[in-house]
DNA sequence: GCCATGGATCCTGTATACAATGAACCTGTT
DNA sequence: AACAGGTTCATTGTATACAGGATCCATGGC
């Protein structure tokens, strides 16, 4: 709990006023960026000291994220950062495809020329900062790619949907990515989808997509463990003391 | 605000204790039985008199169910029955279509048969029901079918965005609804359904859901209106007093 | 008659105090 | 040494107090 309360901290001081909408936006994204590990303990008082506010905000900055799956939120016990099981990770793959797939297939060839132009920038944003072996800019990148998608979905409910699963799947990436091979870059899938899209071929869209995600999931070691991170999870071995 | 405090009363003294769960469902199945019209307000401290509770349940209550889309929270204004716009209705009915023609498919074949008794009890229930006249217990039956394929979806995930959209559907279905024609009783639907599902066709049940989720959405009145209900709900008219 | 302005009131945002539950630890026993 | 029991501490659940913002209505000016 002490490495990363300095540097939020200082992230803070230059901030100005803090909301729960704001630390709902800060451990979002340090879990993100696995700075905060998967049963990593958040105790409403540690947090509010953090952000310099009370409980009340960091309940309800909890709450919300509870129901953005991110944290586990049980009764009379401390809110934990969530592991999501192999079998859901699995499942939120799946789930992905079935809805971005759909979003893709709406889209293409409904798209203004700005958002296209936007698109086009990121994807060759993600090809240069893979490049220079730059991983987290590529991973922005890709991240933006697809947020586009759910921001412009025709259909506005299909879109939320999308975002939570961008979430979601972001985080499940980070869990189970093998260390070693290079990365989760997919070479050439974006500017496919993107050819796709231009030429309003829907299917085409759809496929691109569900082949994208696919992929992506068979980059992942999703073996059977022995439970490792689940007994973490619930037997709670506090790791975060000195 | 007068006329279903002491109805609710009645109930939350039957019950024992009340935790903010209590609270969710008995608003959400307020909206959903349109006991609560879309605008209302719900301020804090009348809902928390309402369940004997203070601001603090109430204010996880409401905090859930705006993520449930039951409620608007807007910043510093009281939060109201959320009135989904003629827009939302439709696209919430394309992802219902989606998602749960996914889970039907997948779930042909791959029922047991205890579930598929109880599935076979329930539409046997609902047609009995629409003899007999009683509409109430219809919708209960028909929900009661499709939650049954949401919690026995193989994909979890998916499982629980469909009981989203089932909430969702049937409180715009409330909504929408015309008021003359005898209900949204689709015969066979249903039954065509649990046949398909016991034959293990996928595509056959993917197809039976997204027609009767189509037919479904035809009987409504998706007309555009002058924007009285939005109007309503964004001037806010108060039309609880007296 | 209509719009602007002021204050009163209602309601939410936040902090804090106290109660209650659960986890950790220490002790005594076998 | 292993285990059962009880005690202590950490942490959440709930209620309440105060501050700030929004709304509504009445009054005054155009």
């Amino acid at each position: 709990m002490q490495e990363w309360q300095e540097e939020v901290l200082a992230e803070v001081r230059a901030g100005s006023r803090i909301s729960d909408r704001d630390i709902v936006d800060k451990v979002r994204r340090a879990v993100l960026m696995q700075r905060l590990p998967p049963g990593t303990r958040l105790p409403e008082v540690t947090l509010g000291e953090v952000f310099g506010v009370s409980r009340s905000v960091v309940r309800k900055a909890l709450t919300r994220l509870a129901s953005e799956h991110v944290v586990d939120q049980r009764p009379n016990q401390v809110a934990r950062v969530r592991a999501p099981s192999i079998e859901e990770t699995r499942e939120t793959f799946a789930a992905r495809r079935l809805v971005e797939g759909e979003v893709a297939a709406l889209l293409a060839g409904h798209l203004d020329a700005a958002s296209d132009a936007r698109l086009a920038a990121q994807a060759r944003g993600e090809i240069e900062a893979h490049g220079r072996g730059d991983e987290p800019a590529r991973i922005e990148h890709s991240l933006a790619i697809h947020h586009l998608l759910a921001e412009h979905s025709p259909n506005r409910v299909l879109g939320a949907m999308l975002t939570d699963l961008i979430l979601r799947t972001s985080i499940v990436i980070a869990l189970y990515k093998r260390p070693n091979p290079a990365s989760c870059f997919l070479a050439g899938d974006h500017t496919a989808l993107l050819a796709a899209l231009e030429q309003g071929d829907a299917e085409a869209a759809r496929e691109v997509i569900r082949h994208h995600l696919e992929s992506l999931e068979a980059l992942l070691d999703l073996s059977p463990r022995e439970a490792s991170i689940d007994l973490m999870a619930i037997l709670g071995r506090s790791r975060e003391q000195a």
